[in-house]
DNA sequence: TATAAAGTGTGACCTACATCACTTCAAAGT
DNA sequence: ACTTTGAAGTGATGTAGGTCACACTTTATA
């Protein structure tokens, strides 16, 4: 059976054992228990994190220290703080594990050399950077143009898994709600 | 003198005058006036647009009609539906003119023959992407943390252009809120 | 240059959602 | 096993921002 990450790559360009064996050794391996942060405000981020078990939340806390979520993560996802890591200047936000957790990571440099060497990967990365904006767009679309309970439905309807693992409170600050408000919207 | 395009690019890859000669014989030029459209709901997206005269926003329209501003874009911008030119499937937004505009365009099959015989475009066109996903991170971050008069306040600060040249109630439907809120926002 | 159309401001009123306060229940931590 | 902590529901009340209606002004267009 293949290796999980292979096949996440695979999805978007194919590999030979050698490629994938080289790519494999551009990455480390983490384990964080539930609360551990991988990613603090303030750091330079230097890692992008691939989950291969586990759940992972990334946040921002405001002046008056209430939590604003950005995006979850869980198993073949990736997950980092992008600003810090692309543009290499302090991370606004914090990442932390919602479930113990068990990671790939590859670094700034070595994704770099990998990219360098294997000049598929830069297309993968591209791809992988191109579908995020368009999520991210579709966000923002979904923010702008429809009730709370109408973004409650539709990331139901769109991770339903979601539900099953994160506590309540915290989808309704990635929805942008109150807890109360989200808690009521289910009798709607 | 450098071509815009040229200097552009440079910002983030150094290019030789005949790399970028070749790059521009893969771009075409077109005119637009004002209320003109370059994409259209349901169309496929097979261009990219980069503008050199001009300013266009980019928007959707919602059940009720009401209209929702994703994206302004003035001189030395790259505007075009991303979800549908890359996922090549039909389009869900609008995009038009707001005054007479000049673009230079770049289509689907060009850019990647570009990026073929080209390698550094795929670093350029991967750093657009990288910095667009940011922004638009920090967008959603803005909607989820900031009220009304902040988001404005913000957008004051970054773009003030944009208030010389365009209506308010646009603004008002970028910034998420309606035409008569933004007109009170004013006096606070 | 007349006439229509679009942009902007402002008052009156409405509503979706926030905040605060309290309760219940389940799950960790020691 | 006991106790502390967090998740979740719910009532009462407050408020930012929406909607509707109308006036006035500026910009297109026939």
């Amino acid at each position: 059976m293949k290796h999980a990450l292979r096949q996440h790559i695979e999805e978007i360009i194919s590999l030979t054992d050698q490629e994938f064996e080289f790519i494999l050794s551009h990455f480390e391996t983490i384990k964080k228990r539930k609360h551990q942060y991988i990613v603090q405000e303030g750091e330079l981020v230097k890692k992008e994190y691939w989950i291969t078990k586990g759940c992972a939340k990334s946040y921002f806390l405001d002046e008056k220290g209430k939590e604003h979520i950005l995006q979850f993560a869980m198993e073949q996802w990736w997950i980092t703080d992008y600003e810090s890591f692309v543009k290499q200047v302090p991370s606004k936000i914090y990442i932390d594990c919602l479930e113990d957790c068990e990671f790939l990571y590859i670094t700034f440099e070595n994704r770099d050399k990998l990219t360098e060497q294997m000049h598929q990967m830069e297309r993968f990365w591209a791809k992988k950077s191109k579908f995020g904006r368009i999520a991210l767009q579709n966000r923002i679309l979904s923010l702008l143009k429809s009730s709370a309970k109408e973004r409650y439905d539709l990331l139901l309807e769109q991770y339903p898994q979601l539900f099953q693992r994160v506590p309540k409170k915290l989808i309704a600050s990635y929805l942008g709600v109150s807890r109360e408000t989200l808690s009521r919207l289910d009798s709607k």
